[in-house]
Parts: C-alpha cells; sequence; structure tokens
RNA sequence: GGCGCCUUGGCCGAGUGGUUAGGCACAGGUCUGCAAAACCUGGUACACCGGUUCGACUCCGGUAGGCGCCUCCA
C-alpha cells in the first residue's frame, strides 16, 4: 500500500500487515454546522481504515474535535462551552448520518489540557519554549528543521501581526492566558489560560498513539502553519511523530476554496438533505483526494444519477442471488493500494456493471458507504394495489385512468415502471 | 516577496512516452399506449510556444491563465 506523503512529496509505501497502521486526522473546530468540505478529511479517513483493515493492517483513526478557540469566543460570548458541546453534536450527526460509522476515538481538546499542560512543560523544560506574562511560546529559531514539512523558509515566512511578548514573531502560542472576554479556563504552571491552536495536536496524538504513529492527515489548508508547528513541537521532544503526512485537496465553490470565513460554504446537513448521503459519498469517490473538487449542483446531480444506475442495476439483479459469483478482488486493490485512487475505482464499478458481476459489485459499494444502493425498498401495500389497479386499467386500455393513477403512485413517493415479467410492473422508490 | 499545486472532449474526471479510461449530459435507434428503466450506436480531448525523442497529452524549459498556503480555516 502507497500513499502520497507531503513530508517527502513522494509516495510512501506502508509496512506490510498486519503492522498497525495508526491514523491521526484533523478535525474541525466546533463554532457552528459543518461544512461540507469539512467532510472529506472525515470520509477519506473512514474510507482508508476501512481499506487498510480489509487488507489486513490492525487500523485505528482517531479524529480530534478543536472545542476552545478564538471562534467559538467570539461566536457564542459568555457561552462558548456550550456552544462548543452543542456544535460537536451537530458534527457528529452529520458525519454519522454519512454512513460511514465513525473514528475509534474522537478527543475534544478540552479532554486534553492536563496532557497539553505536561507537553508545554517538558518544552520549556527543554529550552523550546518560554513563558511570558501568562503565555507561553515555542521558540522557533531553536528548531533548525522548521520548514520541512510545508517547506516554507522560515526567514521567507511573512511577518504577522506585532506581539512584543514573543522573541520572534515567527514564534506561536503554546499558550494562552486568560484574556476578558473568554468564559473558560484552565489552571497551569502559567497562570490561568488555555491551549493554543497547534499543541492539542501533538498532545492528542501522543496521548493516544506514543510519540510516532503512521499516518497524519487532514486538509491541504493545514500543511502551515498548523502540522508544520505540531511537527516542530513533537520533534522539538525528539518524537518522530508522524511518518506520512496525507492532505486531502480543498473543495472549491465558485472558484475559490470554501470555507466559513469566506461565507461561501454549505452545510453538511444542507448537502446530505438535499442530495441524498449516496450521492455526496460518490461524489467524493469520483475524484482523488488529493486533488480539489469544484462543488456545484451540477456535479451533484451528475453522482446521483450514478447512483441511480447502480440502484437500478440491483433492481434487477433480484439481490441475494450471487451463486456462482466470486469476488473479483484482485481487479481493484491494485488500484487502491496505489495511492488510494478512488476515481480508478469508479471506474471499476462501472465495468463490473456492465458485466453484471454483482457479487462484487455489491461487496465494493459496501467498503464505500454504499451497500445501501443495493437494497430493494419494498412498497406499500397501498402503493403496490396502485399499481395494480394500474395495470387492471391498461388491459382495459383505459390509458386515462392508468396516468391519473400513475400520478397517485408518484404522489406517494414511488415510481412504477412497466415490466414484462410478473407482476407486470415494478416499483421504485422515489 | 516566499513555498507549492493545477490547466484533459458540453460537464465531472483517471491515466500513460507509442495501444478504448470511466461517468454524467446530449443525439439517433430498439422496446413502450405514453413514460421510466435497460440495451445498441454516435466525439481519438489532453492551455500556448519551444526542446529532447523514431515517437509526447505523458519528460525538460518558457508563456498565459487559475488555485492553495504564508492570518482563523478540513
Amino acid at each position: 500500500m502507497r500513499l502520497y506523503n507531503t513530508l517527502t512529496r513522494g509516495l510512501a509505501e506502508l509496512p506490510d500487515p498486519p503492522g498497525p497502521i495508526r491514523m491521526y486526522f484533523c478535525g474541525p473546530t466546533v463554532y457552528q454546522r459543518a461544512h461540507i468540505g469539512n467532510a472529506r478529511p472525515f470520509v477519506l479517513g473512514m474510507w482508508l481504515r476501512d481499506w487498510l483493515r480489509f487488507r489486513g493492517y490492525t487500523a485505528t483513526l482517531v479524529h480530534n474535535i478543536t472545542d476552545v478557540n478564538d471562534k467559538i469566543y467570539d461566536a457564542a460570548p459568555g457561552r462558548s462551552a456550550e456552544l462548543a458541546a452543542e456544535a460537536t453534536e451537530w458534527y457528529l450527526q452529520d458525519t454519522g448520518d454519512l454512513g460511514l460509522g465513525m473514528p475509534d476515538e474522537l478527543p475534544k481538546a478540552t479532554d486534553a489540557v492536563p496532557e497539553i499542560v505536561d507537553f508545554i512543560g517538558k518544552l520549556v523544560e527543554s529550552g523550546h519554549a518560554y513563558p511570558v506574562e501568562g503565555d507561553v511560546y515555542f521558540r522557533v529559531a531553536g528548531d533548525s528543521g522548521y520548514g520541512r514539512l510545508s517547506g516554507q523558509r522560515p526567514d521567507q515566512v511573512e511577518e504577522q501581526e506585532p506581539n512584543p511578548l514573543k522573541e520572534d514573531p515567527r514564534d506561536f502560542a503554546l499558550w494562552k492566558a486568560t484574556k476578558p472576554g473568554e468564559d473558560t479556563s484552565w489552571d497551569s504552571p502559567w497562570g490561568k489560560g488555555r491551549p493554543g491552536w497547534h499543541i492539542e495536536c501533538s498532545a492528542m496524538a501522543e496521548a493516544a498513539f506514543g510519540p510516532s504513529f503512521e499516518i497524519h492527515g487532514g486538509g491541504l489548508d493545514l500543511v502551515f502553519p498548523h502540522h508544520e508547528n505540531e511537527l516542530a513541537q513533537s520533534s522539538a521532544l525528539g518524537h518522530e511523530f508522524a511518518h506520512v503526512w496525507t492532505h486531502n485537496g480543498m473543495l472549491e465553490f465558485g472558484g475559490e476554496k470554501m470555507s466559513k470565513s469566506l461565507g461561501n460554504d454549505v452545510s453538511i446537513r444542507n448537502v446530505v438533505d438535499t442530495w441524498g448521503r449516496e450521492a455526496v459519498l460518490l461524489f467524493f469517490l469520483g475524484t482523488h483526494w488529493r486533488k480539489p473538487i469544484p462543488f456545484s449542483d451540477e456535479v451533484l446531480v451528475q453522482a446521483q444519477a450514478q447512483v441511480d444506475a447502480f440502484r437500478n442495476f440491483f433492481l434487477d439483479e433480484r439481490p441475494g442471488d450471487e451463486e456462482g459469483q466470486a469476488i473479483l478482488y484482485d481487479e481493484l486493490i491494485p488500484i487502491l493500494d496505489d495511492d488510494f485512487n478512488t476515481p480508478e475505482a469508479l471506474a471499476v464499478f462501472h465495468a463490473w456493471r456492465d458485466r453484471e458481476e454483482w457479487a462484487s459489485l455489491r461487496w465494493a459499494l459496501g467498503l464505500f458507504g454504499l451497500g445501501s444502493v443495493a437494497e430493494i425498498a419494498e412498497a406499500p401495500d397501498e402503493v403496490v394495489q396502485l399499481a395494480e389497479r394500474r395495470r387492471e386499467a391498461r388491459s382495459a386500455k383505459d390509458f386515462g385512468e392508468a396516468d391519473r393513477l400513475r400520478g397517485e403512485i408518484d404522489a406517494a413517493g414511488w415510481e412504477v415502471r412497466d415490466v414484462a415479467e410478473d407482476p407486470g410492473f415494478r416499483l421504485v422508490r422515489k
């Protein structure tokens, strides 16, 4: 199994199974409904974990939630903790509704404060960090390897807004002293405060996995400074940290990155409700994980059309009858083992559909949370009766009545199709 | 200013130094009371300019355009 590694800018070969593959993926900051772009690393992480398990690895996925942060304070003055808790629930619901199950652990930053404080303490002791007036900053100048993940040259990094407490403008906060208006805080050797953004991931990842693990994932926009800083913190303690770094491409909307701050985001909730979870998954499946995806109604329409095509296929193949069909693992494994090329896998699925390899297709779709397209919905009795009355009207050549009944069936949420075999019609949920 | 990525037929989107990607849409056809579904047929695309090569969409250089990061961001 090979995956593109941001750190080396090349493909990394994972150790052979069954060795553990421990994956830490960065999750959202919770202060509003998560947008569809946030779903990409979630979906990728789940798919990858499940694929690795299928391939014989012992794979675990830890997906963190950032529940203390300036955005949250700003969004809910005086009740930031309540908002964070509420938005965390939204996130769990919305990602849960994608039907992929859940990561093995979903740690929250606020639950990891002791580990974070301990981590910072070690950085201070070893001279990699310094406390100033209740804040603690990481000393970038002391890190000769700084920039190796993102390719940034420390001397070229644009200056941020001046902060007189910092020794160097590039230093970043590990611990922030409580400011007026902030309604949550924790005790620390440096006074009351709360964690900086980057340290939580180093602390939580190492709490879950120890000082080194196999894969760290997240959005491409996190490479710098977030992941660079995580790497710097852990490296400062002599830890390898992540062996392979995976960064998924951004969703774009109207030619720009979709993001909350640009205000062009569409919620996971909204997209799933509008297009259905299968279409959303197929939308992600159709583009390689490292590439940007232009988000548009047209693309979702195309995804939905493919979902319908697979669903229609299983309608005709009488699901459950898989005698004599071997599953064609060999056609899929090389594709997904090579940097997890899901678009090419999708092409294989279409080929299997053409060749009526329904056992393989059902198995493969199931791997990606799309097993439901192979399930046939049973129409309720009243709809079946409408269809029977329509069949009778048709045989009596009363097509006006037949069309009227078709309208009733449609209004009940079903589509009736005439077929040659018994009972002469087929009912499909719309 | 620095770091990095991208440009494929109407749309989405893989891939390869020389052989059909695939899907969606569209058109025609078969079937059908009509429709839907299904099936058949229909387009040799790879930003531009050079170079390397027997041969480049695929390698190298440049040009144009677009995107991401360098500030919270999946």
